[in-house]
DNA sequence: CTGAAAGCGCTTACAG
DNA sequence: CTGAAAGCGCTTACAG
């Protein structure tokens, strides 16, 4: 059986406390003490468990971030951003997610509530007003990124403008016949880009409710490569054929290309996220600054950790967009 | 403040042991009272805490899975095998990532020493033999994926027969100048799998050292999209030209067919994981099983938890080819 | 089915 | 700088 505080104090011929002292603050304990108890601690493999110290301290020292799927290249460059900053605290990230068909009202209840972290960042967990609500009584430290409620603190970007930006951008070149590639309509961002989309129609009467294609599959919202190689069959089979698209998301465009390739043909497209690969592939994209939106979480969980009462952030990102081959390449 | 079980089994006028055995073994409490102290503990929004949990149960109910980097492809898609075989167990599952700049050795040895879960899978974090020794000595379950040693139940893939079937399909095609775009040499999977590399150039008297090549970014071992990049420049400016590239990772291929797009040539090559976007870009790469690496380390994780003193298991599975337009495409 | 009590492995004022 | 002691919030035999 590993060893414990006590036995490493029997040992070294201290008290436990002392023994705890080296691990928590080393100043406080004569250089000599504590390098036996270190050299002691060593030997016999020795290390304060983190649930004990969590249970005494009440702090666990790590921040956990809850994402509806692990697999997500999008959830995956605001992450790198929530590390980044998480360096300079004391914190560490433990990443979880919350698992398809299950309840996800449940399971983020389930996570916050045992409170084994101190703070938690919710990425794109779209819950209801009421479940926000409920969730939010617990008194507990959580900031959402990618989805608003008054009661939290917020990190979000302008879904409406970024799709206005890349449909605006296809109409300003002249075409007019813009379909746009969605996802699932119960997906909250999606929402946001169909206004945007349909804004930027309305503004030459050129809206057609027809012209938004959904593919089939299910799979994440509809998040999928995929979904967006079937939504681009769809669209290139229709009649008229759209001349140009607006496409939900990097990912669904990768599957929108082989669609296009398979069929010979190429419209400009513009995607949304702009992850790393999209610039080697040369997708024109909608840029969301994710690895500042993750850094920026942080900062604020670890804020509100410090401060209970703060007032609310609520920060909202303006996408912009970078332009590249798949849309030049319409020749 | 949060109320405790005290609080709850004041409420309910029973002991904190009955309100224990609500959330633990509910069927041991008589329903009407099972459902009263439930419905307390819901309204003033009762859970019990996870760590107090831990220390008193000694059981974490969660495996963590330790990663190098968050960000990677390869990572996820086994991380998503890991999750899917978890759900039918009761744990469940955290993700840390040791970071970048710190000793790996010292982070993940931290991780496991703190005992905050039952097991623990560490991916591709290559430590030497020392290292594996002493944290072995631990007596921790740990699975390694990606990486082997005697003392540690391991789930490997055969690096140096997939790099072997990848440059002998291409020999095969008649070509004879087949290139090699590597990562960093200190990467354990790539001395592997330059070794099947110039297996297959060796059985045509072929090989060549100076047909590896490297790019220049040391970011995450020069598997990203930016060295692959630079890797297949140098390529296409070497002298005399190859005409067939075996890749040593799909992202490092993506940024490589950049390199072909920009200099307007393409080559035959294969690359190497399948990661669910190689489907779609149409890249041919050598298959990594990656979902079912992921859930037989869960299997056998799971099953060291129960029987510590099992034997051990190493599993290695076997890649394949997978061929696509990347190769069909050379014209 | 339920309760009293010991114990899980730590931290941290408090006193010296 | 160090120790004795209380306490963190639970679980789990044991007894009834």
């Amino acid at each position: 059986m590993a060893l414990t505080i006590y036995d490493i104090a029997k040992i070294a011929g201290v008290s436990i406390a002392t023994v705890s002292r080296v691990f928590n603050n080393p100043d406080s304990v004569t250089e000599s003490t504590r390098n036996r108890i270190l050299q002691i601690a060593q030997k016999n493999g020795y290390h304060p468990q983190a649930f004990a110290q969590a249970l005494a301290s009440k702090r666990t020292k790590s921040i956990a971030v809850i994402v509806p799927v692990l697999s997500n290249y999008f959830f995956m460059e605001i992450l790198s951003g929530i590390q980044d900053q998480l360096i300079e605290s004391e914190s560490e990230l433990v990443l979880v997610n919350i698992m398809s068909g299950v309840d996800a009202f449940q399971q983020v209840q389930y996570q916050v509530k045992r409170r084994w972290a101190d703070g938690y960042i919710l990425i794109s967990t779209h819950l209801t007003n009421e479940q926000y609500e409920e969730l939010g009584s617990c008194q507990i430290p959580i900031v959402l990124i990618d989805d608003y409620h008054p009661n939290y603190d917020t990190v979000t970007t302008d879904n409406v403008e970024g799709a206005y930006l890349a449909t605006k951008h296809l109409l300003d070149q002249g075409v007019r016949n813009v379909a746009m590639i969605s996802a699932s309509k119960l997906s909250a961002p999606i929402k946001l880009r169909i206004k945007g989309y349909k804004k930027a129609l309305d503004e030459f009467d050129l809206f057609d409710e027809s012209l938004i294609f959904y593919g089939n599959s299910d799979y994440r919202d509809g998040f999928s490569e995929q979904n967006g190689y079937e939504a681009m069959i769809q669209l290139l089979d229709s009649d008229p054929q759209p001349d140009a698209c607006f496409c939900t998301s990097d990912i669904k465009g990768i599957g929108a290309l082989k669609a296009m390739r398979e069929r010979n043909i190429e419209i400009p497209m513009i995607c949304y996220d702009n992850l790393s690969v999209s610039r080697y592939i040369g997708l024109s994209t909608v840029a969301q600054p994710m690895q500042q939106m993750g850094s920026k979480a942080v900062t604020i969980l670890l804020d509100r950790i410090q401060n209970p009462s703060n007032l609310r952030s609520n920060v909202t990102f303006t996408p912009s967009l970078a332009i590249r081959d798949s849309f030049v390449s319409q020749s």
